[in-house]
DNA sequence: TGCACAAAAAATGAATGCAAAATAGCCGTC
DNA sequence: GACGGCTATTTTGCATTCATTTTTTGTGCA
């Protein structure tokens, strides 16, 4: 009964042109940086199913590439954590149990958390105002209950945070965790509770109010109690995924 | 006037066997992943120095192995920040100005104080005292002016704590971190300043007493400070690098 | 002697080829 | 009808080969 776990088979479809260029070695140039870049994509967005094989063949027919400079990518979405590499047995998307996901979660806080204190330092006035411009929109948002596009307000206003903290390398290590958790996000479709949202506006409020005051090592705390608490309603969400389609009796 | 910076001319000595598998994706049974080892451990050591091009054709006469597996582990070193790969000019080791020591820093400054946090939740008394005992022991080494043992066991406590925070994905990140720092520290051969040794032990008390008292928050907070710390001593010493060394005259 | 240009040499990037391992298919046996 | 062993096909891992690009070297000229 384990067909819940497709063991070979990946939907073809063909991957996204590409998108934007998230991580620290941009080599767009060569073919190689090319297909990561692309090959990232298709897997972060989830189009091939968790524990499913990633077919060397197919994907060399689709992308009209040899295998070479495929495999090279595959190699390093391994290191990235994406995906994983079975010795003989090809490459698999990786699996995320509900125990790497709260590790995933607990090293994004740790990453968010040094970018506030970061952010305490460096951040600029126009910068804390693009922050609260942000945040009275994701307000707006939460008042219509428009969840997504409270959602990209919200993702917005953590990686302006990130960015206020000038430190690239931060930047790309979090970029790289955001993208191992965004490749769940996006097959398991989060869906917010409601309570949790006046929670999370509250936790927001608290986060400017930190930044303006330049408080480094409470902004700190904030935002690593903050991602906690996400941490704990995506957990509960993904224990018992159906809260508001129950199942037909 | 770039003599400085060996344009070509790699140090052919024969990198030394394989030492731990401290990455997270232990794949030393393929070949690709036992060169990936060796390949990294040779460039952690600093065995090629600075900027210096890493030539694939040496090196797979030095490893005896064609070119298709040392570029896939060279396309992972990248990954991983330790070289850069540049559009058909081949790899180079990475050159961290001061700009990315300090950002580096800063992110292993984030992830200690991450580790210490989670390590209050979860840490054992054994492991406590475990702790103090390496503490002892380096106290022994700054008595007597021990400065590697010093090192040594140093080192050994932050590892302690970071494995104290039962996190893998941290434990890589951390040991991924760890490595491109150390990269420097091999070449530039850091010597601490006796003054700084006073304080660092200071510090080190202190965050014994917090870990003892398990107040994550706290440690979290004297952790970061401990690291940016070290981080001004590691830039200061880079800037002027001769100490004890003064020249001729 | 110094510089510019060009051709040779070498190195890189990607494709193809080949051996070994794994998976699938098949048949025989229980 | 199900299970187990054997063979065929597929797939993976690495080596080799080919086409470009870069780097070096050599030569001619000012």
């Amino acid at each position: 009964m384990k067909s819940t776990i497709p063991e070979t088979g990946v939907p073809i479809t063909p991957p996204t042109g590409n998108g934007g260029d998230r991580q620290e070695n941009r080599q767009e140039a060569s073919l190689h940086g090319e297909i990561l870049l692309r090959l990232r994509d298709y897997v972060v967005e989830g189009n091939i199913p968790e524990g499913a094989r990633v077919p060397e063949r197919q994907l060399c027919e689709m992308l009209g590439i040899s295998r070479t400079p495929l495999r090279e990518a595959l190699k390093v979405l391994a290191a990235e954590g994406l995906i994983e590499l079975l010795p003989n047995r090809g490459a698999r998307v990786r699996q995320l149990g509900q125990r790497d996901l709260e590790e995933l979660f607990d090293v994004m806080a740790g990453l968010e958390s040094l970018a506030g204190r970061l952010a305490c330092e460096a951040i600029t006035d126009a910068e804390i105002t693009a922050i609260e411009q942000l945040h009275y929109e994701m307000y707006g948002h939460y008042l219509h209950r428009d969840m997504h596009g409270y959602f990209q307000a919200n993702q917005r206003i953590h990686e302006s945070i990130v960015a206020s903290a000038r430190n690239e390398t931060l930047k790309t290590a979090y970029a790289n965790f955001a993208g191992r958790i965004r490749r769940v996000r996006y097959s398991a479709n989060f869906a917010r509770k409601r309570q949790r949202w006046a929670e999370a506006m509250r936790e927001h409020e608290a986060i400017l109010d930190a930044l303006r005051r330049r408080a480094g090592s409470e902004l700190s705390d904030i935002l690593f109690q903050h991602l906690r608490n996400k941490r704990a309603a995506a957990i509960e969400h993904l224990t018992e995924p159906q809260e508001s389609v129950p199942a037909s009796p």
